[in-house]
DNA sequence: TAAAAATGTCCATGTTCATGGACAAATAGG
DNA sequence: CCTATTTGTCCATGAACATGGACATTTTTA
């Protein structure tokens, strides 16, 4: 069950990352198509918390730097590490392509961290995007990496749909598909879930965690070189943590030949 | 009116920045004392919404780093020059107590920054905090650098209530406490709103926003040399802000004279 | 300065959702 | 492997609050 007032927090906090400018109860009432009555009982509530404030009487409200310091101190707790950033940056900058971290959560995986893309088409994503775990190649290369009675449990509660051309539509199928990639080193998704959409994704494991680095973008940009953007990676893991990480950190992944770096 | 599922939102997100790991639906439930269901149903919420994940089946949820990264989008909008978080942290070292930023809020100030004091026995602030606009020294500060009309609007909707034995009751104590602060050069309180807390803050007006520069602690610490940690922060002020700052931005305040400083 | 418009406040009523108990599933213990 | 315990899900009922209309206040326009 949604609790339509929860929603509404989040999606007040969304609007304000939006405007980045205080807003009356009325004008947030009209934007959002919200009673008066009930976005001001809104408002009030946050204001008394001491979340939102009113900088000049009748301008307007504006959240406080109060959700920033919870927000650092939440994310403070397990940070990714310096390095990984490093990397996203380099492929980001390399690929030129949406970069990003994922991690599980339940049957799906949620964005962690997100570079976009810089072409004007590609793909959207933001931190806290949600896919599901078994038909997209970050989720597999997440599932790679789990001891095989939890991949299965994952795999039992899942519900599969057809979202594309792509979809695998079985649990056998998808263990096939984490197998092959295993083997060649990456995996990806090509219209799998989102149309259009091509991923490539490695496992990243961090501290016992396990992640994945995907770059995505739409297939008739990537489609053709997937193999490359791989390689991409492979190479950038290498620079940034390390030219053995995957082989003390990811083992069971076949490790393309890397040509530079120490 | 305060809306309790909007409470019980922010009261979640204080309880992962204090407990700083993932946390079942069942423990969260039962450190609230909140029905079970309920606390599914709210997680479920955020959950859905990406703003909470489960890094491990059954471990537990946490906070997605998306809380910050709105957060951050938020705050960039209306930061604090750099050098305010300067001034800050030579004051909190200078004096040993609590400083902070504060800015009006309708009838109450919020702090918008704050550094703890390093005693054991402190001012207790935080991000976020409010107190009363006219019975402070924070927003007798504000109030003095605010156009005359706007006072008096603020004032006529304030409620007279004692908290203590310093607390002004009546709208000419205020205007004479204010009158004579700008002239003295610092603001004061001591017990006017919270017992045993004495405050002195000086205005600061930065790209047209008003706000309160406060050192505060308890008045058995600081109640005997309150001049002196004026002239420290005035001090501080013509150091970071530059000697002339007051002079140029805030001409209604007595300059205290300043010893050191280019 | 008066009238109009917009913004903010209050309130009775109906809808939504919190509640807690009952059941199911998963995990831990024997 | 069976039992006990814990965690998660579902549901009917009653309480909390969203709703929208009416009123008050403030701001804008004429």
């Amino acid at each position: 069950m949604i609790v339509k007032q929860v929603s509404q927090v989040l999606d007040l906090l969304e609007f304000f990352a939006h405007r980045r400018e205080p807003a009356n109860p009325s004008e947030i009432a009209r934007h959002f198509a919200w009673p008066r009555s009930s976005t001001f009982n809104l408002v009030q509530t946050l204001v008394e918390r001491g979340y939102l404030y009113e900088p000049k009487p009748r301008q307007g409200y504006y959240p406080t730097p109060r959700w920033l310091s919870l927000a650092q101190e939440i994310s403070a707790a397990e940070p990714l590490p310096e390095e990984v950033n490093r990397l996203l940056r380099d492929l980001a900058e390399i690929t030129g392509e949406t970069v990003g971290i994922t991690a599980a959560s339940g049957t799906h995986v949620v964005f962690l961290e997100v570079i976009p893309s810089r072409h004007p088409i590609a793909y959207q994503a933001y931190v806290g995007k949600q896919l599901p775990l078994h038909a997209t190649a970050s989720g597999q290369a997440i599932l790679s990496q789990m001891p095989p009675s939890q991949v299965a449990s994952l795999l039992r509660r899942t519900v599969f749909e057809r979202y594309g051309e792509g979809t695998p539509m079985s649990i056998e199928e998808i263990e096939t598909q984490i197998k092959q990639s295993l083997h060649r080193g990456w995996f990806s998704s090509a219209s799998a879930y989102t149309q259009d959409l091509g991923g490539v994704a490695v496992p990243l494991v961090l501290n016992g965690r396990i992640f994945s680095f995907t770059v995505a973008g739409p297939l008739f940009r990537i489609g053709n070189h997937m193999d490359v953007i791989a390689r991409q990676m492979h190479e950038g893991v290498s620079r940034h943590l390390g030219p053995d990480y995957f082989a003390t950190h990811v083992p069971n992944l076949y490790r393309l030949p890397v040509g530079s770096a120490s």
